[in-house]
DNA sequence: GAGTGGTCTAGACCACCCT
DNA sequence: GGGTGGTCTAGACCACTCC
């Protein structure tokens, strides 16, 4: 039944932009139930190929956008997977005072207790990603006992918080000195990034967290 | 009902790892029917909280992987949106000599004939991104007639070919003097890149794009 | 008000896969 | 063989939104 619609979307029998004829109507014309219909198309709509209002009826969307579902890993696991030695070494931990919250950018100051850490996960011996964490103590009083020296906080929080939603930006930058000690290379050298929040279900803010990866890392994501 | 079921997980009811009952209990402890069950697990099993198989039942997900879904726009549509005036200019176009294929990568490699362009795309008279496209003439031979100083193939394509999957590469790259001059930045800042193949229905390569944005670009995905 | 999709029910049969 | 999810049917009522 999907592949039916798909196939006529294809053919452009039902064309970009084009109104579909509403449920009930496709229902007939296939000879299926009108609940089939609508799993179809809902399938379809969650794909992004077409748009459905109510009392707007079914629209082939005009500019099918390339949807890409990626998925962020634990660093532990997107290590091991790929056959090498995982190595995790927490570099620094400590409070942030005022002042250091205001001086990092704005997610981190919208948080409480704000509580640092710097840590490095190698793969096979190198440099593989270096995480830089803020978390709001307040919403996640736990981590204030966790040991970081044993557990990352990437991993750590993946087990702990349960959901939420959040917002993610990729980026190129140059290695500052200190950063490129830490991920052997060069001062200067183009290194990716990942600047992620995370709030909870009630959308407080429960983590900042910045990624600078090895040079040369390059960021794979299904199509 | 998701929602139900939703709660239980996030308060461990259901922890990572739990094996849940099947829809008929489900069902009765919740007293509904069991396609509505049926229903709710099998959206969250498609945003990656679950996990199903026949006769296995249905499972937790251990390390529930945050899966984040983004768009790949038309740039066109990208600039202008955010309110910006989009200028395109096409800077060259020609057919790839078997050598010249040779030299560049894999995906080059496997084409057929070759059509190269390069062509700048602009946001308020700025240059955004670079776009470095090879085009499969043999799978897609309409390109040989396209007028790319007219449409750029980014748009072309998306609405030209009907449906695909493809591979997305995310990187960060050293600005070349050639591509600095372009962009208007510094030839060595650090740039942000994307590569993408894209595959028709059938998996024959149809094109190769490097994208290479403006110095300072982050790419923005939501969670 | 009327027409659309959104969601649910109760029941059925099938496909897969483990034992 | 038997238990699980996968998918469908036929019908119902609801929620939204445009006129």
């Amino acid at each position: 039944m999907q592949n039916a619609v798909l196939k006529r979307i294809h053919a452009r029998h039902w064309a970009p932009g084009t109104l579909l004829p509403n449920e009930a109507d496709i229902a007939l014309e296939f000879g299926c139930a009108r609940s089939t219909v609508n799993r179809a198309l809902q399938s379809l709509a969650d794909k992004g190929l077409l748009e459905r209002r109510r009392r707007g009826g079914t629209r082939v969307v005009e500019h099918p956008e390339r949807v890409a579902t990626f998925k962020i890993p634990i660093i532990r696991l997107q290590i091991e997977r790929s056959g090498c030695d995982y190595h995790y070494q927490l570099l620094s931990q400590n409070h942030l005072t005022q002042k250091q919250k205001i001086a990092r950018g704005q997610g981190v100051q919208q948080m409480g207790d704000t509580l640092h850490i710097r840590a490095l996960h190698s793969s096979d011996g190198n440099p593989y990603v270096l995480e830089d964490r803020w978390i709001d103590t307040r919403i996640v009083p736990a981590a204030k006992e966790a040991d970081f020296s044993a557990i990352s906080p990437n991993q750590w929080l993946v087990e702990q918080i349960p959901f939420s939603g959040g917002d993610l930006k990729l980026s190129a930058i140059k290695a500052k000195a200190a950063d490129a000690k830490v991920l052997k290379c060069q001062a200067g050298d183009p290194l990716f990034r990942t600047e992620r929040t995370t709030w909870n279900t009630e959308r407080e803010l429960i983590t900042v967290v910045n990624l600078t990866y090895f040079h040369g890392y390059k960021m794979q994501v299904e199509l």
